[in-house]
DNA sequence: TTTTTCTTCGAACATTTGTTCTAATTTATG
DNA sequence: CATAAATTAGAACAAATGTTCGAAGAAAAA
């Protein structure tokens, strides 16, 4: 497709924002579109600003931002297999970070890597990553994190039967677990990923 | 915690891309962090360059960018329901974006919202989010996603039988499908989001 | 074609901004 | 305390940069 200078200006204005992390100047603008004149840059950063596709402060050099490029997202830690003794979100338990929406980010979030399949049935599989939020309390039939014996972290359904609760999971292979003092609850599991 | 004059400027920094998004001028940085001079914040700047929290290009104003913040995820847009006769990624069909990591990210790259439980036995459900690689042809035993009829994206897995070769849900109350010239490959399901 | 609108150019100007150098000051070190 | 190292200040400079204005050119509309 052909693009007119206002489209081509914007596009490299986004590139060298999302590859160098900064704004270009206006002759580095009019330098790579093929225009003579700083004013006519300027001419076309009116229209674009204009439009709500780019933001500037005055008088300020590089200071170009596009809303289309402002962070959408957050990055979260993933924990995997814990070291005994070590608390949970430790650094030496930190495996890597996956991202999620700005709008559903908090400071509670982590993520934690599964291990097995006792929630296959869920769709929970071996491996995947599940996110979790330390500030939701587990309710009846949320699926949870949970601290056993302060050594190892398990995700199961939460839920009462004949008036205990028990760590359910969801895979005929596994037992119930009642719960008691040596488990305690970490957070509600709110998103998955999955690698295929 | 007290902080001492590098990591103060070094806050106020990645406050100022990560608020602004662009960075602050050297005279700014002497401003907020009660410096006289222009050269004491040089000064800083060159630690931290040394230690690589910084980079800055030579002569150029307000480039400073922290390795830290260096976007480490890049976004895709998420299709859902296909408007009859739309392009599978028109500009219509968009609900969303997710992120993921960069450096598995390529321009072949797009999410399909999953309607329906025909593959729920592959821990796909109903309103699960699936990276897909338009890339990558989806071999035998692969789960990829398929254009039926040029109106319906679908995801199954594709597998060889007897010499013909099927498209097979997971969820034995679906049916085979035989691969005909109105099935046409988009692309190979490599990863897969859900809220719960 | 004529008129109007959109786009580009050129130049000049005022600031903002990064850089450099030396000296003063403070803080650590023996 | 004496000395060295780290930090801050000040000033001056050169370059990068945004802004403005009028005019010329190109494209679109009448």
């Amino acid at each position: 497709m052909k693009l007119n200078k206002q489209q081509e200006i914007l596009r490299f204005i986004q590139n060298k924002l999302e590859n160098e992390g900064y704004s270009p100047s206006i002759r580095e603008i009019a330098e790579e579109v093929n225009l003579k004149s700083t004013s006519s840059v300027q001419y076309h950063l009116n229209n674009l600003i204009e439009k709500g596709l780019l933001n500037k402060k005055a008088n300020q050099s590089r200071t170009l931002t596009s809303n289309r490029l402002m962070t959408s997202f957050k990055s979260v830690p993933v924990v995997g297999e814990i070291a005994a003794g070590a608390p949970l979100l430790a650094e030496e338990n930190k495996i890597g970070e996956i991202s999620v929406p700005q709008e559903k980010f908090n400071n509670n979030l982590f993520a934690l890597k599964i291990n097995g399949d006792s929630m296959v049935d869920a769709g929970i599989y071996h491996e995947d990553i599940v996110v979790i939020d330390k500030g939701i309390e587990p309710k009846n039939g949320d699926i949870g994190a949970f601290m056993i014996n302060e050594t190892e972290a398990t995700v199961k359904f939460l839920d009462s039967i004949s008036g205990k609760r028990y760590l359910i999971p969801a895979n005929k292979n596994y037992e119930n677990q009642e719960v008691n003092s040596n488990i305690q609850p970490i957070g509600k599991v709110v998103s998955l990923f999955r690698d295929i």
